[in-house]
DNA sequence: GTAAACAAAATTTTCGAAAATATGCAAGCT
DNA sequence: AGCTTGCATATTTTCGAAAATTTTGTTTAC
């Protein structure tokens, strides 16, 4: 390994992939916009095969649309994805959580109960802005598995997983335009408190209430850049960090 | 283009992809099996890169598994997956042609029906050995894509291909070991009618059972395959997802 | 003025070798 | 013997250039 700093075990297409994700969840590369290999390179200073690699990967998760023999392009967004994500989010989870309480046991009850504590000292600790760190979507992310981690069934939780790291997406960019996080910890402590009561019909309609508010949430703060005319997510970075308009160059 | 026959309008990767799905499907590639890159070049006669493309997207298909820095396997089979696999899809198609029921249009019927005589003109012409054919299971398949159609959610629909695509490798295995096929095509029409008629509760519970006896049929007819001992096809696999022990090299 | 045809440029796809990593094996040590 | 260490081999991962393809721009014919 000559390279600088490269995670650990990890290869260069892993890395870089990592670093993709990022960069599309924290709209860096807009949604639509053509990923160009040469551009890309420049910026990820990596060889062709090594992007290759990591754009399939995107594209598996669905954050990168592949073109045929002509590129790829960071997977757009609409109102209407958003609306069918939340949807089909929905039944997922709701099956997986409906078995994960049938099936759960000690070890995953204490697993949600440690996690959900997790989540509420980091919010004591940072306060309100947590919405913008990685570490925070971290740690959520993990209370919401641990959630259904005990449906026994791996494809279900594969899917939850990848419907679930989409809507991130959306969550994020939302979190772009709020100056302060609705009120979830509470809706996070009661279906904690259901579902470790086993309380099937109220955990499955609070974790159903969850998902669609938060996605009316997205759509009420964010779903002004969702419309075709604004053309605001073209906007691309420079190294300065500067803000250029891709369709300019 | 300077291949002899290469299917039009498509890369070679593309190409390659399709061959290996083949290859996978119809256990020519068994399951565990290791992919070698230099044997691999051999067989499909082309390079590293090429090959790497086409393995992305099997693994993004999951008929192929990625071990980190340690190759590819083909994705093992066991018959835990294939229930939990049979599970996941009755959730996703009855949710799925419930929806389509409730939205589809004429257009809608009239595919179903068009597809469905297709499906029957086609066991007439071919009789009861039509479960090797590729181009049964497109018709087949095609038939069972028209009844969900409608649902409008492409979300939907694509976690239910994806489900589809990896259930039929578990029925091409199982019809190795059949002379005759039961009798679907009754199914296959009740199936079609009660969906036309729109009678939700009975068309649910049809495309349920249809898909949990034909996941019944192929452990029966196939299941001993699956046993551990045979073969090694089954492989354990850690917390982490990954396969453990090895068997094939 | 519009469409078709061609050439030039931009971009992606493919290649085989080189670098990086993992695996297997033998020697040395406890 | 059992376990680690070091080296040789096998395998994967990465690279940059060459080939193939798509896109763009210009000219010509109708």
């Amino acid at each position: 390994m000559t390279e600088t700093s490269r995670r650990k075990g990890e290869t260069r297409a892993g890395d870089v992939l990592h670093r993709m994700r990022l960069d599309i969840v924290g709209c860096v590369l807009g949604p639509g916009e053509r990923l160009r290999f040469e551009a890309l390179r420049d910026r990820y200073a990596v060889s062709f095969s090594t992007l290759r690699e990591a754009l399939s990967c995107l594209v598996a998760e669905e954050l990168v649309l592949a073109q045929g023999q002509r590129g790829f392009i960071v997977a757009p967004i609409s109102i209407d994805d958003l609306n069918d994500l939340t949807n089909v989010r929905v039944l997922v989870e709701r099956e997986a959580l409906r078995r994960a309480m049938l099936r759960g046991d000690d070890a995953w009850e204490a697993a949600i109960i440690g996690t959900f504590h997790r989540m509420e000292r980091f919010q004591q600790r940072v306060g309100n802005q947590y919405y913008l760190d990685e570490e925070w979507s971290a740690i959520h992310g993990a209370f919401h598995l641990s959630l259904v981690s005990a449906c026994q069934s791996p494809n279900l939780l594969q899917i939850r997983e990848k419907l679930f790291a989409r809507a991130h997406r959306y969550r994020r960019m939302s979190s772009q335009f709020r100056t302060r996080w609705r009120e979830k910890d509470v809706e996070h402590k009661a279906i904690m408190e259901t579902v470790v009561a086993r309380d099937e019909g109220e955990a499955l309609a609070l974790i159903d209430r969850h998902i669609r508010e938060t996605s009316e949430n997205v759509i009420e703060h964010a779903g002004h850049l969702f419309a075709p005319s604004n053309a605001g997510w073209l906007l691309e970075r420079d190294d300065s960090g500067r803000v250029s308009n891709e369709v300019t160059k």
